[in-house]
DNA sequence: TGTATGCCCGTCTTCCTCAT
DNA sequence: ATGAGGAAGACGGGCATACA
């Protein structure tokens, strides 16, 4: 095993000593994070300090863990029992006395993650105020990587990516820029995941074996915590710890490991869409930027996963901008490259009006140049088209980058996530039918006569949205014949609330739209007889 | 699978013809 | 002169196809 990763549930302790993270952190990872998840952290915090100790409700987050010293205490709270383990393990001698950037060529001594974090801690000289303590146990060799995790870990780095764009602070700053200078427990050099398999655990680099022996030894490394908050109310929290390659530790780092290019890491879907999006570079060139990777791969990773990014995102996000401004069409009206082809096309037309009179009159006379102006007007819209396209992706990608950075920001500040969405191209008739019918009350408590008066109300009014909208495929076979004479046998008559009388003429073709729809009534009147009864009290 | 292109269809506007 | 109705054209959007 080469890396090791944990999953952690947001154990937050109160930390012994929690000194205010230095402003030079702002580029870290953990450092975004945890500002980001203030509020789940204080709830955890406020939950934490009423939990009782038999609480195991975060047990079940610790899967795969065989090792018998790590699950023996299910009910265990897992930040006591990686704080216990770092307790028994606790050199009083080494962690606080020594200055983190001086201990990289330390022995590694016993401590978890959380003493990892508290040795950071010490870093800053500024007095404390706040910051979580994170508690982490290392899973054994068992512990195997499998493409769920692959997949949930690229999600999150995705999301970690987001939130550290997001912040603003024009730390777009490259995973791969040396910056790890002082901080060992915040390396951000994040190691593309490696697809090997866990094929011989005795030749693991994660020196887990140290467990067995009950001799804890201290692992350096990288640390990256990520909060995926795409799943709705509660963020999940994901804990990626990477060994460090250590002079105690068997030197399995050392070989060059050749690149596997299974999978496509946050920063190289970031590399991709800036390169081609932004520097407008060709396929060719791009190929150059990413050794190991031909242009096909690159070409179909972009197409399918990340080019409709803003497109997908669109659909779950009504107040996206769903046209483009007259002002933005003007603009594409003047482009230069639309308006040579326009200038070409109506040229060739008043040629053709020049010699016969009328462009109809050319297609009857001669077809192969009115095949031509129509070949123009095609390249003219197929332009237009385009450019339109173009804009309308820009504008995609401008609003889904400012609002998400709203998103965090409001987090960051504590403001309440509030959604409005644009109703404005919703029918009136739409919205009065959705308040109709889901008023979310208790049949049983409603009175008989009032539920008809609004399956009534809920007919007229799907009839009035059928009418402005007719599917296409029965827009041919349906004719709606409302009258407001009384025919001798009526075959649908419905009294509305207004006290008029509406009446009409349902052919058959008629019925399969209302049964999609889950009109009951009409279900029952079909399954009755023909005409339609609609039994109104 | 993306892109370019061509074709078709529906809608709207403009123009022309004809009846009043 | 004016309004109604039809024809023609412009335009946008969707779909299919060929090609890379």
């Amino acid at each position: 095993m080469e890396t090791s990763q944990l999953l952690c549930t947001p154990c937050v302790t109160t930390p012994l000593s929690a000194p205010e993270p230095a402003p030079e952190q702002a580029n870290c990872v953990s450092s975004n994070l945890s500002v980001v998840g203030e509020f789940q952290q204080e709830l955890a915090k406020r939950k934490l300090s009423t939990m009782e100790p038999s609480d195991s409700s975060d047990s079940g987050d610790y899967e795969g863990d065989s090792e018998p010293s790590q699950t023996s205490n299910l009910g265990e709270n897992p930040c006591s029992r990686a704080n216990k383990a770092s307790e028994r393990a606790e050199d009083p001698s080494t962690i606080e006395d020594t200055p983190a950037t001086s201990r990289p060529s330390s022995p590694p001594t016993a401590r978890s993650k959380l003493k990892c974090s508290r040795a950071r801690t010490t870093l800053s000289s500024k007095p404390p105020v706040r910051y979580p303590s994170i508690a982490v146990v290392i899973p054994s060799t068992s512990w195997k990587q499998g493409p769920a995790r692959t997949s949930t870990r690229a999600a999150a780095a995705v999301c970690k990516k987001r939130l550290r764009s997001g912040r603003g602070t024009g730390d777009h700053q490259d995973e791969n820029t040396p910056n790890d200078t002082e901080q060992p427990c915040q390396k951000r050099k994040k190691r593309r995941p490696s697809i090997r398999p866990l094929s011989d655990p005795l030749k693991s680099s994660v020196p887990i074996s140290s467990h067995r022996s009950g001799a804890i030894q201290r692992l350096h490394g990288s640390a990256i915590l990520t909060v995926e908050s795409n799943t709705g109310l509660k963020p999940a929290y994901f804990f990626t710890f990477v060994p460090d390659p250590s002079p105690m530790l068997p030197p399995v780092h050392t070989e060059v490991i050749p690149p596997l290019k299974h999978t496509y890491t946050s920063d190289e879907n970031a590399l991709l869409v800036r390169l081609k999006e932004k520097e407008a570079m060709s396929w060719s060139e791009i190929t150059t930027h990413f050794p190991g990777r031909n242009m096909s791969s690159l070409q179909v990773h972009y197409s399918t996963k990340l080019r409709h990014k803003a497109g997908s995102r669109l659909t779950r996000d009504a107040s996206a901008p769903q046209h483009l401004p007259e002002q933005e069409k003007e603009c594409i009206e003047m482009n230069p490259e639309l308006n040579k082809l326009k200038i070409e096309c109506n040229t060739f037309r008043h040629e053709l009006i020049a010699e016969y009179h009328q462009s109809t009159k050319a297609r009857k006379a001669d077809p192969t140049p009115y095949d031509q102006y129509r070949r123009l007007q095609d390249q003219v819209r197929a332009k237009r088209k385009k450019l339109h396209m173009d804009a309308k992706d820009k504008m995609y990608d401008n609003f889904f980058e400012h609002v998400g950075n709203r998103i965090i920001d409001q987090n960051y500040q504590g403001i309440p996530v509030e959604f409005e969405p644009n109703t404005s191209h919703i029918q009136p008739e739409r919205k009065v039918l959705a308040d109709l019918e889901f008023k979310n009350r208790d049949v049983d408590t409603v009175d008989d006569a009032e539920l008809v008066e609004d399956r009534i109300r809920s007919l007229e009014l799907r009839l009035e949205l059928h009418q402005r909208n007719i599917p296409k495929p029965l827009r041919k076979r349906v004719k709606f014949e409302a009258t407001t004479k009384k025919p001798d046998q009526p075959p649908f008559m419905m009294k509305s609330s207004t006290e008029s009388n509406i009446v009409f003429t349902m052919p058959s073709s008629f019925l399969p739209y209302f049964l999609t729809v889950g009109n009951r009534a009409v279900q029952d009147g079909r399954r009755s007889s023909s005409p339609i009864q609609f039994g109104a009290a």
